[in-house]
DNA sequence: CTGTTAGCGCATTCAG
DNA sequence: CTGAATGCGCTAACAG
C-alpha cells in the first residue's frame, strides 16, 4: 500500500504538517527535523500523492503539449524544450497527438482542461490541413486557459510564433538564381491548406519572379497522398519529363525533405544526375540531408529557437503579469550543399 | 474560476451525488435527469477536475511509459499503441524519456510514482548501455508498481517482451550465404552493453560459421560514437579498405540502419558500387530504405505486434487475475530489397 | 432513482 | 519552529 503523509509523520514522531513542510520544502522547518523526517520517508518508500497535491493547492502545476502529428520528429524538439523549461519550475508537461484530426485535437484540449492544465502549447491542426470547420475554431475562442499557438488558426487571435517561412523561400529563390539556374519546379503536397507549404510556395515563387524579370514562371507540381503506400509514380514521371523537356538549367525544389529523398531513387532511375542535370533542394532540418547523395541543400528552420521562445513566452503568461499576445517570427537559415551546385 | 460540482447541481438542482454519477456515466439515473445534468454542465464550462477525482476513487487512471530515448521513432509507435489500448479503459499514459541516463531513468520511475501511476511500461536504459549500477538496478526491485519492460534489465525478473532479434539475424546470415557472399563485414557500435546490437552480432557471425564451414570469419568493425558531428572518417576508411582487399563477394551488415544510411556516400565516394562490389544490409523499420539506392535490405522488427501485446499484457496485470510473469518473443521479418541482390 | 455524509492525501491557515 | 484544524473537488457507501 501507498504510504502517505501520516505513516510518515508517526514514524518520524510529528505532525503532518510538518512533514508536509519538509516536502515542499518550506524553509522554516529545523534543520535536524527535516533530516529525520526526509530519512523517515525513505525508509518508508513514500512518496507524496501528486493527485492531493495538487488538489490542496488548488494548482496543477500541469502544462498541456498538443501537437498535431507527432510522427513528425521536429515536435519532439519542441516538447523535449518544454519539459526543460518546465521542470525547473516544478511542472510537468502532459502530451497528446492530434493526428491530423480536429475531432482528436479537440478532444486533447478537453482532456488537458480535465486534467486543469494551467497553460496550452497548441500546434492547430488548421496549420497544416487548413479546413477547420467554423465550430472548431469557434470552441478555442471560449478557452480562458492561457494558450500559446504554434502555427496559425484562422480567426483567431492568440500568441503565436511560428517559423519565418518566407524570408527562408525568398532566400533560396535568390541563391537559386545566383547560381545561374533558369528554370523552377516546385513540388508540393495535394492540399493547398498546408499553411507552412503556402506560404513557401508563394514566397520562392514570387521572389523567383520578382528577382529576375526572364525567368519563365515556376512549374507547380502537386503529390497526391504521401501516406498511399504505392509510390507516386504518375508524378514521378510528370517531374521527370518536365525536367528532360527542359532547355534551361532547372532547379527542383520540394515542399518537405521527405518528398525530396523519397525523388532521388526515381531520378536516378531516370538517368537524370544531381546536380549535373537538375539542381535539387527543399525545406527541413533532419541530419539525413548528409546522407543522401549529393547532399543535399535544406532551407532550415531554426526549431530550437522557437521552442525556447515559445516555452518562456508560455511561462510568462501564467505568472501574474499581463498577458500580452504577440506574433513572434524566428527565422531560417538556408544551408547550400552539393545538391545545388551549379555546373558551370 | 474552474466550476464544481456544486455549481452543477446548484444549476441543475440536484445533489452533487447526482451530478458525479452522471459525469462518471453511471446508469442508475434517469435519463430526464441526465440530460438537465449535462446541459447545464456544458453552459457552465464545467470540466470535472481529475486531481480531485482521482484522489478520491483512490485509482488514478495513469499509466507510465518510461522510454530509454524517445528520439527513435520506434518508442513513438510503441507510446501510441500504448495510448490506443489505454484510452478505451479510461486511462492516460504519462510519457518520460530517459535520454539514455540512469539518472533521468529513475528520476521518471520516481515522477511516475508520484503521479501514482498504476502500472509502468519502461524501456530500460540498460538494455542499450548495459552497464548499470547494482543501486540502480537494486531500486527496480523494490518497485511494488507494476512493471512490463520492454528488452532487458540484468538481474530482474520482470515481464519482459522484446523482438526476437536472434531469429532476424540468423535468417539474414542465412540468406546471404544463399547469394553466394563468402566474406561477411559487421559494422557495430563501440559500445558492446547494447543488448539488441549484441544479439545481432553473435546471431550473425555463429549462424554465419554454422552454415558453412568454410566461410572466413566475420571482420568486425566498430564505429566510435555516432553522436560525434564529425563524421567517422577513420572508420570509414577501415571498411572501404577491407572491402577493397577482400577477394571473396563480400556482404556489409550494419547494426542500425542509420549507419547503413550514412555509408551509402562514403561507399560512392570511393568508387565502391552496392550490391556489384559490396553487399549492404541492416536492421530497423524506416520507410528510408526504399528511398536509397539501391534500396535497403534491412531486417525489420513487428514493433507494431509487440507494442500490442505489451499494452494488453500491461492492462492483464492491473485486472484483478494473477499476474503472470513472463517473457514474450516477437519474431522479426526479413526484407530483402536490392543492396544485396547478387551479381553473379 | 436521488440526497447525505464521510473521507481520499495533502497544503495551509491559525494558534501555540 | 511546530501542531491542530479546515477544505481542495470528487467518489462511494449508505440511507431514504
Amino acid at each position: 500500500m501507498a504510504k502517505t503523509v501520516y505513516d510518515v509523520a508517526r514514524e518520524a514522531g510529528v505532525s503532518i504538517a510538518t512533514v508536509s513542510r519538509v516536502l515542499s520544502g518550506s524553509d522554516v522547518v529545523s534543520v535536524k527535523t527535516r533530516k529525520h523526517v526526509m530519512e523517515k520517508a525513505k525508509e518508508l518508500g513514500f512518496h507524496p500523492n501528486q493527485s492531493a497535491r495538487r488538489l490542496a493547492g488548488s494548482k496543477s502545476g500541469l502544462i498541456g503539449f498538443v501537437a498535431s502529428q507527432l510522427r513528425n520528429p521536429a515536435y519532439l524538439d519542441y516538447f523535449h524544450t518544454l519539459e526543460a523549461v518546465a521542470k525547473p519550475r516544478g511542472y510537468e508537461v502532459l502530451i497528446a497527438d492530434s493526428e491530423l484530426s480536429y475531432k482528436h485535437e479537440w478532444a486533447n484540449i478537453e482532456r488537458m482542461l480535465k486534467n486543469q492544465v494551467e497553460a496550452l502549447m497548441v500546434f492547430p491542426v488548421d496549420d497544416i490541413l487548413g479546413n477547420a470547420p467554423a465550430s472548431h475554431i469557434k470552441r478555442f475562442r471560449t478557452l480562458d486557459t492561457p494558450c500559446i499557438l504554434l502555427g496559425i488558426m484562422r480567426g483567431l487571435n492568440l500568441t503565436r510564433l511560428t517559423v519565418d517561412e518566407h524570408a527562408g523561400a525568398a532566400e533560396l529563390a535568390c541563391g537559386l538564381i545566383q547560381r545561374g539556374f533558369k528554370k523552377l519546379i516546385f513540388v508540393t503536397e495535394s492540399n493547398s491548406g498546408n499553411r507552412p507549404a503556402r506560404e513557401r510556395q508563394e514566397s520562392l515563387c514570387h521572389n523567383w519572379m520578382r528577382t529576375n524579370k526572364n525567368n519563365t514562371p515556376p512549374t507547380i507540381i502537386r503529390m497526391p497522398e504521401m501516406n498511399s503506400i504505392t509510390p507516386n509514380l504518375e508524378t514521378f514521371a510528370e517531374i521527370i519529363s518536365t525536367i528532360k523537356n527542359s532547355l534551361d538549367k532547372v532547379a527542383l525544389v520540394t515542399v518537405n525533405e521527405y518528398i525530396a529523398y523519397s525523388l532521388y531513387g526515381p531520378l536516378n532511375d531516370a538517368g537524370i544526375s544531381i546536380p549535373r542535370d537538375v539542381a535539387l533542394a527543399s525545406f527541413g532540418s533532419s541530419s539525413l540531408a548528409n546522407c543522401f547523395r549529393p547532399q543535399l541543400t535544406l532551407v532550415e528552420a531554426q526549431h530550437e529557437e522557437v521552442a525556447k521562445a515559445a516555452s518562456e513566452q508560455l511561462f510568462q503568461m501564467i505568472t501574474p503579469n499581463q498577458p500580452e499576445h504577440m506574433l513572434h517570427l524566428i527565422p531560417c537559415r538556408v544551408v547550400w550543399r552539393e545538391s545545388t551546385q551549379s555546373q558551370s
